[in-house]
Formats: C-alpha cells, sequence, structure tokens
DNA sequence: TGTTAATAGTTAACATATTAACTAAAGTGA
DNA sequence: TCACTTTAGTTAATATGTTAACTATTAACA
C-alpha cells in the first residue's frame, strides 16, 4: 500500500491536489475554469492561434477544447475565425474584453505562483522541474510511439 | 509564454499526459478505468475500508467514487456494507472476482511501472519523489486551512 | 481529373472532477 | 426527550477527460 501511495503517478495527481486549489480559487472569482485560464493565458499572448497549437500549449485535448472555447465565446471572451487558405484550420483570438482580464487576474495568478515558489527551496525546485521535465520528455517519445501506432492501426 | 509552459502546473500535467497512456492501456485490456484501477489496488489490501478512508487512499474525491463503486459493483468486482455500529458509514470491499483480477493486472502494471522507473536514474527519479513529497505535504496545511475556513463559513 | 487517403475540427458516449445542496443518522445540550 | 448541530454518503448541475466515430476539406496520385 505504502509503495502504491507513493507511486510517482499518485505523488503527481497529490501535488495537483495540494497546489490547484488556492489558484481555482482566484479564477472563480473571475468566473472563469481552470481551463478556461489557460487558454487565455495563451490568447494573450497571440493575435490569433491555430485551435491545435492551442490545445497542444494548454494541454487540453481538442475534443475538450470544443467546449472550452464555446463557453468562452459565449461569455464574449474569446472567437473563432475560419482560415481562408484552408478552410478546415480553424484560429481562436480573444475579444476586447478578453484580453482586458488578463490585467485583473494575472497579478492575483502571479502572486499566488510566487508564493507556491517561496514556500519551497531553490534547490528541491529545480531538481523538481529538472525531473519533471526529463520524464515528460522520455515519454514524448513513447507517446509519439503510440500516436503512430495508433494511426497506423487506423489504415487496417 | 515560455513562463506559463514551464509552470509547476503546467509540469505536472505534462508529465501525467506523458506517463499515464502507458498505464490506461494495460487497465483498458481489462475493462479497467484508471479509477476503477485505484479503487481496486486499494481493496485488494484491505478486507474492507471505510468509504472515506478510500477516497483519500485512492485521491478520488468522493462524489466521484459514488459512481466508481457504482460501475465496480455493477461489473461484480466490489461491493459495499452498512456499518452496524453507525449506519452512516459505508464500508467497500473485492469480490472474489474482483480479487482475482490482481494477479492478472498487478504483474503488467508493476512490469511498465519498473520500466518507467528504470527509464530515469536514481538520482533525479528520487530527487523527483522528493520534491513532490516536500510540497504536497507544504500544502496539505493549506488545504487544511482552506477546509477550515469553509467548514467555517458553512456555520453562517 | 476522379478516386482515395490524410487532416482539422467536431460530435458522441461514457466516466470523472468540482462545487453545492440534500438526506439519513448520530451526537449535543437544555 | 426535543431542537440543533455534525457527520457520512449521496445527488445534482455543470465542466472536463478519454476514446472512437464522423464531417468537411485538402492532398496525393494513378
Amino acid at each position: 500500500m505504502q509503495e502504491f501511495s507513493r507511486s510517482l503517478p499518485m505523488m503527481l495527481y497529490r501535488t495537483l491536489d495540494a497546489v490547484m486549489p488556492r489558484f481555482r480559487q482566484i479564477f472563480s472569482e473571475f468566473g472563469l475554469t481552470e481551463q478556461q485560464w489557460r487558454v487565455l493565458r495563451v490568447l494573450w499572448q497571440h493575435e490569433q492561434i491555430a485551435f491545435r497549437e492551442l490545445a497542444d500549449l494548454t494541454l487540453i485535448p481538442p475534443p475538450s477544447l470544443v467546449g472550452v472555447v464555446d463557453r468562452l465565446t459565449r461569455s464574449g471572451l474569446a472567437g473563432r475565425r475560419r482560415s481562408d487558405t484552408d478552410r478546415r484550420h480553424v484560429f481562436v483570438h480573444a475579444t476586447g474584453k478578453g484580453a482586458a482580464l488578463e490585467s485583473q487576474v494575472r497579478p492575483r495568478v502571479d502572486k499566488a505562483y510566487a508564493e507556491l515558489r517561496r514556500s519551497v527551496d531553490t534547490t528541491t525546485w529545480n531538481a523538481l522541474i529538472a525531473g519533471l521535465a526529463q520524464i515528460s520528455s522520455i515519454d514524448e517519445e513513447a507517446a509519439g510511439k503510440s500516436a503512430m501506432q495508433k494511426n497506423t492501426n487506423y489504415k487496417n
């Protein structure tokens, strides 16, 4: 049992459970969900961005992102545009209202993040980030293989 | 942007996205979801366990756990029992069928986990686990405070 | 050029997360 | 004992994750 609760996946989930509530608290004060904030966070730095790239940068799977962008659009914070050159592509952008949120939300989030950062010594923090980077990069290859295998299987 | 994608939450999510698919692949071969496996993983080590404790050990929030246990029960892998001393409490247990799954699934999962473990050097791995433990423990206090605040507010 | 394969986004079906509210069962104290 | 409060589990409403299938569009190529 001890081994299970100390496994890497459980440690990752436990850490997220410990860290995220403080941020979600802030998001909710502005009527935003965590995913909506992630999307806005990216849109604030791109005049417009391809749907697929937005999914990659926010780590939100495309089927979920459809709904997130839908709700941001209904809230008047974001919008969609079809590409003229390739009508399959969709570009997402922040509206004026969506862009205006940045100056309200980001300071709060940045401050909470700074506090979190300060709660751990630099050596531990850097080692943690480095370890996460190493494992996620190692498995990008494995994930890539899986994706390719899946695509290959689709052909059959 | 770079800063955002390298933030602790995004690194945690990215790592989970990189690590979990291999395990979910195994779970699905046995008709199990990730959460169902987590519950079984705990039930295999407890003759029976209180619902709330099960939620804590699996990191599955109680409202979600209700459905997970429901589906495990329908599948004939687990069951519920009411406490006789305090009829508010519910104990969850694995059925014979559920217990029998352990010898089938665990070797596969343990092997995949060992491979994952071997893909990273011991120093990095230990630093990673230690860092995760430190942050999640630091924020257990913060989380505790939040929970207490919430409970306090409920009174009003 | 017409047919087939590949791509981007979306929809569908189901399971889970999140927060609040609700019900049943104890516990508490006058 | 009765009214009030807690506690444990559950339900409800909404948003998201996961996997597969589907549509529209474009690319590839005989």
